[in-house]
DNA sequence: GTCATCACAATTGTATACGATATACGCTGC
DNA sequence: GCAGCGTATATCGTATACAATTGTGATGAC
């Protein structure tokens, strides 16, 4: 969504504060990010007067944010007892990336048919955008930009609803990504990009749709998606329900 | 999600109204189902305060209402302007179909290897509700029963995240067929989704996959998707952006 | 007669106020 | 000392009120 227009999309990110931009979308944004960049916690609260309070809106538009993010499956939201940044389970893990495993590659294979030369820049630029954030240390930017080429490339295929659905499980992929993430160091996605692109190069389709698959296997291989009962509030939650 | 418990899901329908339904979901349901059924025509404005008027709330939990609607793409938000019931394009009636055909046939055969007798007596007797609506001429049901249906294939597949996408897509497909259906008399569905039901009951994966591929491939060839822009308002909407 | 400008009306965006609900604490009784 | 229960508080759910924006119609100049 978000139909931002492709040519100026030179810009990876901030979309700019368009021109008037509803105090709600700013708040979707910022919590968003802030629970991709694992700056709070899964589990936390998010109570509607502290954020509003934070950010200098009334409740109002907190709620509206609030509910945004819950469709997103980043926060999860409670009768009568508030907003929690959502805690994927094991099992929503693995869903999550088997609902990726059926878009992606052949979103992938549709994207390799319509890939124009501006395309292929962009997507390199990404790759070095990445390698740039990840050279410097910077693992939260380079996993957010991981993202946005998995986005761009289901923009490329020309499929905004598929692309929709994509960016949303690539949002909650990163959420997963930072619980239950166990080699932080080997971060060899880039590599996995690289290969991706030369195959969007190349035109070939085919090999791109395997790249694809073989690279979600990876990255779903490198969680660590042993069960374990290890997060208290949740228990003690679950409890109470 | 909404982990219903399976083992009392023998009614079809009517979630039964729980314990304290908040109240935007009650409307949620009541617009839901008015357009689906076409009670309401797609462009038609949904103003808050009419709304609100008609089901006796205030405009906040309308508001909530609409936005969930929207994130659904039932009803198009535009800002300043108000809701609309949405109006899907030609080229997002084919998106969304393309979108069913990456997730269904592969859970259609994850479902087969996971189905149990319950599980298939429930089907069934979705199919014979969808028979009964038919026999009786009330198409608008037969036509919800038939999604649920699709809806029904993704939950027994065990698969939260798939399942939601596919329901998003079902009710947007309701739409869809509304607008762009050619042959309302020739309701062939129930036929595909007992052949459907056939292959689940035999475990047979792969032909349930098949046989799912080429059911969606006939809804789709049975909806005309030829270019037109017959909308007038949409015409104008569309220049004024 | 046509076009631009301005003011008004209608509707949404946001804030605040009130009522309902769930959790937590303290009290009484055993 | 502990279990059961009532109240107290905090937070959410909903309604209402105000501000901002947009669309429309009238008025006037060219």
């Amino acid at each position: 969504m978000a139909q931002a227009p492709r040519t100026q999309a030179s810009k990876t990110e901030a979309p700019a504060p368009v021109k008037s931009e509803t105090g709600e979308d700013r708040i979707v944004q910022k919590l968003a990010s802030a629970i991709h960049e694992h700056r709070i916690a899964p589990g936390m609260k998010l109570s509607e007067d502290e954020v509003g309070e934070v950010y200098g809106v009334s409740r109002t538009v907190v709620r509206a944010a609030l509910q945004k993010l819950a469709h997103m499956h980043l926060v999860d939201l409670k009768r009568n007892r508030g907003a929690f940044v959502s805690q994927p389970t094991v099992k929503e893990a693995r869903e999550v990336f088997e609902a990726r495993a059926l878009l992606e590659p052949r979103t992938a294979h549709s994207a390799a048919a319509r890939m124009t030369e501006s395309d292929l820049a962009r997507l390199q630029s990404h790759i070095d955008e990445e390698h740039a954030a990840l050279a410097r240390g910077d693992t939260g930017r380079a996993l957010h930009l991981s993202g946005l080429f998995h986005i761009e490339i289901a923009r490329i295929a020309d499929q905004a609803t598929v692309a929709e659905f994509i960016g949303q499980l690539v949002s909650r992929s990163s959420l997963i990504i930072a619980l239950y993430w166990q080699r932080r160091a080997a971060l060899c996605e880039s590599h996995a990009h690289h290969a991706l692109l030369e195959a969007f190069a190349k035109g070939d389709g085919v090999r791109a749709e395997e790249m694809m698959k073989s690279h979600l296997l990876d990255l779903l291989t490198s969680l660590d998606l042993r069960e374990r009962n290890d997060v208290p509030q949740s228990l003690r939650e679950a409890l109470s329900e």
